[in-house]
DNA sequence: GCATAAAGATTGCAGATGCAAGTGATTCGG
DNA sequence: CCGAATCACTTGCATCTGCAATCTTTATGC
């Protein structure tokens, strides 16, 4: 009844949603963030410049130019986040990560590391997990330069 | 500086966020369903008797009672779902899915397998996907009874 | 049995997000 | 060059979602 591609597409949909449900609480009651702005920085820190456009971002995040917009003004508010013009373009705005955000982004990185671990630490063996990003990664082309 | 199990979880949010936003638009524009919905549709067809309670059906798709409350609201009104008491315990409202939600969630299937498909389909062997689809599995334990 | 605790569901309120419209800046065609 | 089209960004409005409070019903302790 179901082809074997669409329950690899359905188990992606289901296990990206319990591991951001868990990550989600977690997120917010240690670092005061959300998932999607953890994600914002680590777009950002993952640049040559810690910058991006906002359209750029948004693209890379695959939400609207307008949520970007109101996502980094409270984190700009905050520090985490600065915002730079373009010389050559005064239409751009960029998007630019701060030391703070740098900080706040590794203290995250560790939490994130740590329910990581939890779940692909038990019962998977090295080259599993490695074959796993691997196929994940063919999933979403490009999806984020995942530096070595 | 990320050890592999980040990596693979990292992979994991950003891979998902990718299909699904491809999804969304597609599900919107053909069906006018949000993946949400669909999902739902999905958690119910695959129980024995096609109705699952608020809350049940809440903790499978992590997110709130409230949501749910609000979700199926609706899709009574356009005769997808149906709200049934349980005689034993007056506190239970099950949410059902009627025939005719079962109609647009097999055309919604359809829809998910062409893109599932045009992911998982070329540069892919079969048994990958299948490994792909049983790591996936094991992320989340128990997310969704793939029936056979 | 009865008072209390707990569970399921709904609702008010606040925050997050997308779409479409609006503004200002740059590019393009003639 | 100049007007039109395009682009980047922001804002108004509608929708979706979660949390906390509330209501109703069931379970528990004495």
């Amino acid at each position: 009844m179901t082809d074997q591609p669409t329950r690899s597409a359905l188990q992606l949909l289901l296990a990206a949603d319990a591991f951001r449900a868990g990550l989600s609480g977690e997120f917010s009651a240690i670092h005061g963030l959300s998932v999607n702005e953890f994600l914002m920085m680590l777009h950002l820190d993952r640049t040559e410049a810690r910058r991006l456009s906002r359209v750029e971002l948004a693209r890379r995040m695959h939400v609207s130019a307008s949520t970007i917009t109101r996502m980094a003004a409270p984190m700009e508010k905050i520090g985490l986040l600065s915002r730079e013009a373009d010389p050559r373009d005064a239409r751009l705005a960029f998007v630019v990560l701060t030391a703070t955000g740098q900080e706040k982004l590794a203290d995250a990185l560790a939490t994130f590391a740590k329910r990581a671990g939890y779940v692909f630490g038990t019962g998977w063996k090295e080259e599993e997990v490695a074959a796993f990003a691997d196929m994940l990664g063919r999933v979403a082309p490009g999806a984020m330069p995942l530096e070595g």
